[in-house]
DNA sequence: AATGAATGAGACTTCATTCAT
DNA sequence: AATGAATGAAGTCTCATTCAT
């Protein structure tokens, strides 16, 4: 797979562009390691500037304050991760192309496009998901992509899917939709973040997590 | 319900063996407060002293380091959370009697025992997942209680109702309890850690998340 | 040698009339210990209560302060060291039968004696030594001591062995007690302060030690 | 004489290559002087910090712990008092020209060279005589500068004397040595550290010192 | 006489941030 | 842009001492 980490993503955009000093490179390539590692608030400063191999004054050079570094290092995350659930080019991709799609097919585009996003950034959700809960910028960037973006695309499709008789009538649409993500994002946190080191048969366990929605919303 | 909440507990305990000073019980209160409201390393010793109304230097009386403190609150959540699923009384409540017991009747006691759990303890639940990924030694807790006890457990029922055809024999038996753990565990969350300020449907969310289940692994 | 050291014989008087209470021998014990091994300042009283094994306030009901548990363990040392070097009972010993008693033999009463009364209390001398310097009220103590009792002494024998011959009349009164001084307790501390795991002949030293002064002074 | 202390010496050495910041310069005469005052246990930070005009964090921005700058104060005492005491230019000085020079030559540049040093280093070690007891690093630091360094040399000019008749066949090297040593060192902190207040004729007592010496061993 | 919970001052140390170079 | 010395507030923890029991 061809496809770089949000971070190359990021270094190589600004190298075109110069937005990126090297050793802001170095910096945010720390900070990241660290913070996943001990959390936001256990991580040093001066620990990030000696893991960069970077001066302390180095970092505030570049961010005002420490949260600043931690804001611009899950901005991206939340919106490439929240807001693709339906955004963009990824709509497209998976949405657009309803009328000739299954059900089925959409369910496995889904997941596997999250599903490779997580694997390129491990490190950035696992930060993400232990500082969401105690930053309420994060929170609202949160809020603001779900409920904003991916919801109502969310309800769209499900409203479809019942009418084609895939989804039960029986169902509320918002608890359908609640499965369907629970299900999905409890796979993919389970694979990633609370068992990685466990010898996993990704496509497997893929098409049971798909068979699994579909028979349990059906 | 007249179940009381774990620190309620712990106190009614030691009034009658006298094991928790007063002074103790209201640190614990603050401490469990402001862990979770600022996570762990935000908070700081000086402030749970102020807030439980207490010089600093009682709390390292009780607790000889702030992590100790922590540990104290948060073991007895895991132990309780975890273990319980599948042991003690409970397991009584919840297999023993199988032979009776519909597959759907177990999934209903199980996850409305789960639910009241965390109903009277989502603050120290919140807590526990903060943390969860910061300190090794939460997490070798939770390994050795679901490990060695809540995992074997579920394997046996699993296999049983493979047996009795509710649930199909097509389905690896680890991936089987993953996807029903995920939707359990991540219904709990959802309504009580995630979007605990929406009006739930709480009967009927446990009735659909119930026939999600049973229908996913028919 | 049935002579007992310091703390036995406290302990022993204050059994007769029991000033002392089994516990506060406990407590001087456990504060002996931990005084010789970290030093005063860095030994808390709690360390003393635990390896006493007595409550922390128990201490202060036996002694005002810390600093009062020091002075009445080190005032005996330096009273009992320094004054012996010529009172009371020793004087007799020592000094009162100088007629038929020789220099040479003088040396070596009184060196043999210190020898046993430090190899008796090595515990409590590291102790004096190590807060003499620090602590203006044991400087005190041993200046009225040496000052007023032993040092006028010293001079009146070194005049009479310089009358007899036997120390030179070149050399000053002072000098030479320093002289003498400085290499019987430089003796003393090599031995059991210095280098107490050594193999010492002490025979050997001590008659050497004895030639050595006598022959310098000569 | 021209010499500099220790302390002067590191800040002129560290002018030129700006080793040592001038904040740094003043929190080590302030540790020092206040070490020598108090005992490093009883020193605190926050005292250093203010009688050099600096924050307390500045300390530590230096010295990574308040360990580490008693050590920084303690160790080059260590190596210039005990290892000169036959090193590098100082043996040629005292030693190396001992086919010319006679015993009580010998005896008396060791003696006046070591006087010096001590005189312009008092403070240096007080210090170090305090605190040698209570940490093992010392310790350490003095065994190795003293047995792989003085010690032999030590054993060697004994002997040599011996062969020359200057010093008794009769008494054994260590014996020798420990006699020496301690006259030495025993007048050197009698001199500085014990009696610094008393009016000292200091020629007089040098000669003396060395006369004591020479007779003692002969 | 003895306990041990409680205190509050103060210990050492860390840290985000600033600023002169 | 980069440095790193300096800061001072705040952090965790220790400690001698008190007091109700």
């Amino acid at each position: 797979m061809n496809e770089k980490d949000l971070l190359e993503e990021l270094i190589k955009v600004s190298e075109e562009d110069s937005s990126l000093t090297p050793k802001q490179a170095k910096i945010l390539q720390a900070a990241i390691e660290t913070f996943a590692e001990k959390g936001y608030a256990s991580t040093s400063t001066s620990e990030i500037a000696n893991k960069a191999g970077v001066a302390e004054g180095t970092i505030f050079r570049h961010y005002k304050t420490k949260k600043d570094l931690l804001l611009s290092i899950v901005s991206p995350v939340v919106t490439k991760f929240a807001i693709p659930f339906f955004a963009d080019r990824f709509v497209q991709d998976v949405f657009e192309n309803k009328t000739n799609e299954s059900y089925e097919e959409l369910l496995r585009t889904l997941l596997m496009n999250r599903f490779e996003f997580v694997n390129r950034n491990t490190t950035l959700l696992r930060i993400l998901l232990q500082e969401v809960s105690l930053h309420k910028e994060i929170q609202e960037l949160f809020q603001k992509n779900f409920l904003e973006k991916v919801y109502p695309k969310f309800v769209e499709v499900i409203e479809e899917y019942q009418n084609k008789g895939e989804i039960s009538k029986d169902i509320r649409v918002d608890t359908a939709i609640r499965l369907m993500m629970t299900t999905l994002i409890g796979f993919i946190i389970t694979r990633f973040i609370i068992m990685p080191d466990v010898e996993w048969d990704d496509e497997y366990e893929i098409e049971q997590t798909i068979t699994f929605i579909r028979k349990g919303l059906r």
